[in-house]
DNA sequence: CAGCGGAATATTTGATCATATCCTGCCCGT
DNA sequence: ACGGGCAGGATATGATCAAATATTCCGCTG
């Protein structure tokens, strides 16, 4: 009952615009797929206003791309492109790591740890989307602990631009060496160390950017 | 008519959202001054369906914000915030100084004294609109040549963050001992030292931050 | 009797939809 | 290959509904 309260209360246009960054990060929607609003509209159920105005949204935050001729779609990245993404996380995410280290409680420690056990047993399944969803629930709850909103949004723009190409390489490599080093990131946050959580979360990027680069690289 | 030809091509919703982002960085919309779409549907003489885009791409983009039920502000900057606005820009922004470095053409740098020229005389004349718009004409301009859409976006994002705010000090304490690092950038840039381009764009955006910082701490 | 608090109402504003209009790209005929 | 029509989809409007705020009015208390 709870949840149905919440998403009356939520208005349209947000569980439209949740609803189609879940399928941009999830990779229901590919890399250079064009996005219809008509066809959003018909397979969300959804009126064409709300839907317009989280296309609008996401495009602003570059998760989805204008086509020029006002068509849109999921955009490709280029090399170049990943170039500045690795650049931008590796300057943001860090920061964001060592804010949350620092006030991390046992409590949210606990939390993350449980997050990331979640994930592994995801990887060891072999399941790509639990893989994928509880990643970036492990980055987005760390954080969140900053209290630093605008980093954390910055931050949040950073991963959706590089969402649908992690699930593409996920897609071509399953789930074998892919990034973690959030075990080192929780035993440094235990220890009070804020710099090695820093230096963590920013190898777990790199290993990231990495494999995308590989995968752009070969095909 | 070349310029009613663009305006007649250019989408409403487009329109509109650069009016309001204008009305944003130029101080048309103080902050804290709540922001209402059929206030804006009265002012601009829009429909109500491009405005709400608009609004939400400005939401998205931190220039506009929620404030919580359903209704939409121009955000007031924290200190803290302040702090995370001043590390993302000294982040990204000297960075794509170097990249537009390395990149600028003569003419690139003559068009870029155009503006800081331009820039000078607004100062003198104490002209607080034009100062805003040839120093963000300016650091657009110069960061366009560094061809990285996805920087120059973020950048372009936290312009929109610190614009309401600088404008304010601009309102307070005139044109005064306002942040002017160009010189130098352009000299170095002349000479060839990207290094020394993104070193001197950096210390300008420190200047106006600590400007911005004052005027949060006086009051 | 004046002032205060709170409920009911009025008004303003936001959300959504159905519909009309306009572009764009494609396809076909020449 | 070129140009005009056709279809699909995007844009924009205004009406309608719902929610939140502001206002008013009444009864209560000091």
């Amino acid at each position: 009952m709870a949840v149905s309260e919440r998403t009356s209360k939520l208005p349209t246009h947000e569980v439209v615009y949740r609803r189609i960054r879940e399928m941009v990060l999830f990779g229901e929607l590919a890399p250079g797929q064009p996005v219809t609003i008509q066809g959003l509209v018909g397979d969300l159920g959804a009126g064409m206003t709300p839907v317009r105005e989280a296309i609008r949204r996401l495009t602003a935050e570059g998760a989805l791309e204008f086509q020029g001729n006002r068509r849109v779609c999921v955009p490709v990245l280029t090399l170049s492109q990943l170039d500045e993404l690795s650049f931008a996380r590796q300057s943001i995410e860090p920061r964001l790591a060592h804010l949350a280290a620092q006030r991390a409680t046992p409590e949210d420690i606990a939390h993350l740890e449980a997050v990331d056990e979640a994930l592994n047993r995801a990887i060891e399944r072999g399941d790509i989307r639990g893989y994928l969803q509880h990643n970036h629930r492990f980055h987005e709850d760390l954080y969140a602990l900053a209290q630093a909103r605008i980093l954390a949004s910055l931050a949040g723009m950073l991963l959706l631009r590089v969402g649908p190409s992690l699930r593409v390489v996920c897609g071509r490599f399953g789930t074998y060496g892919l990034p973690d080093r959030h075990r080192d990131a929780l035993d440094a946050m235990r220890a009070g160390d804020a710099d090695g959580v820093a230096r963590a979360i920013g190898e777990d990027l790199q290993q990231g950017i990495d494999q995308i680069r590989q995968s752009l690289l070969a095909g």
